[in-house]
DNA sequence: GACTCTATCTCGGTA
DNA sequence: TACCGAGGTAGAGTC
């Protein structure tokens, strides 16, 4: 902790005042600076790989893309080191991957005798989630979202769009699944022909733990 | 900094194995727990506002939105406490808005004899960034990005539809103009028939400063 | 307070 | 490595 003026030259420029803050150095070599509020942001900051001259009351970061860090030390309050090791890293679970990958292994669970075709299926606008055959052997695209919201909507609409230029595709209707649907979302949807499907993570969950246990 | 476990209940579920790592709470009552390395981001935190409840060896962080952050010490290796008063804060230079007042003076750069009617012309869905006029007299509306991607289309496609409402502009078109534009964009803005301009921030600022210089 | 949009976004995945 | 999309996005500005 010190009292410390910063300057970043980089993609933007940016000039911070003197003031009492925190500054951080990780064993990757990349720097925080650090106000007393403000979330968990730093307010200037320089990630690896780089650089650290340290010219005692200045330390000048750079790194290979040519961004520059000055820290200017006016008077060292706390100074604390500490080995810390690896860390085992987080284990995430309920993100959109984890979604994807349980509707995969049950299509039918968004319509009855839907079948997966592939996941990930790739246009030239982006992948889409799940493309699917339905009873009637139709395309079905599916886009699957945590938080259902317009953006994933208009999202959806943009791949059919792309789908059905595709004439070995055409005719793909959609399928926007999400845990929550807003209304909007839910209003746009209609407009564009595309049904909506609100699933439940944790049922979802249990029904594949399930199935394991049968087979 | 301490030997710790965590869990992260709320809008997903993460877990922590034990590990030292440093935890930092702030004036705001925010707390962050960093590992050893990965940019500025903590592993896991709890913005304010929230509630932190102390049983020692361990904490709880809870937030009004129901969400619980527990942290489990197992040994504290280092505590260090200070008062830091308040930041006097960042000042930056060089960020969209900056690329916007850039474009606005020099339109040109964009399209021949490409004349700035308004910056940020307002609709009923959300300002445009310039409207401007062509060398033939349509109008042309052109959205800036610092980087161009899939959504900034799609935003400047509404705006067109919104303006084309309006028979005293209509018929519009748009250019979409960013420092850099990706591939699935271009697809986007093709199919809309919305044209892509990349324009270099540093010659737009350099050519500003020239004509500075020349009157 | 809700909505919109930017970000030195960060981070993970993949071609 | 570069590019692309998700994020517990966060944060700022506006209505």
């Amino acid at each position: 902790m010190a009292n410390c003026s910063v300057d970043y030259e980089g993609r933007l420029n940016a000039h911070l005042p003197p003031a009492t803050r925190l500054i951080m150095v990780k064993a990757d070599g990349c720097v925080a600076v650090h106000a007393d509020g403000g979330a968990y942001k730093p307010l200037n900051w320089m990630n690896a790989p780089n650089y650290l001259e340290d010219h005692g009351d200045e330390w000048v970061v750079t790194n290979p893309k040519g961004e520059r860090l000055t820290i200017r030390f006016e008077e060292i309050l706390s100074d604390v080191s500490m080995e810390m090791g690896e860390d085992p890293g987080l284990q995430k679970d309920g993100v959109e991957a984890h979604l994807q990958v349980l509707l995969a292994d049950q299509p039918g669970v968004l319509e009855d005798d839907l079948q997966l075709i592939r996941r990930e299926y790739f246009t030239d606008i982006g992948p889409v989630d799940l493309l699917c055959s339905d009873a009637a052997g139709g395309t079905v695209a599916v886009e699957i979202k945590r938080r259902g919201e317009i953006d994933g909507v208009e999202q959806l609409a943009r791949y059919l769009e792309r789908l059905n230029l595709d004439a070995r595709l055409a005719p793909v209707r959609g399928i926007f699944a999400a845990q929550s649907i807003t209304p909007q979302a839910k209003v746009l949807a209609d407009a564009r022909g595309i049904s909506c499907v609100e699933v439940d993570y944790d049922e979802l969950r249990g029904a594949e733990s399930n199935t394991l246990k049968l087979f």
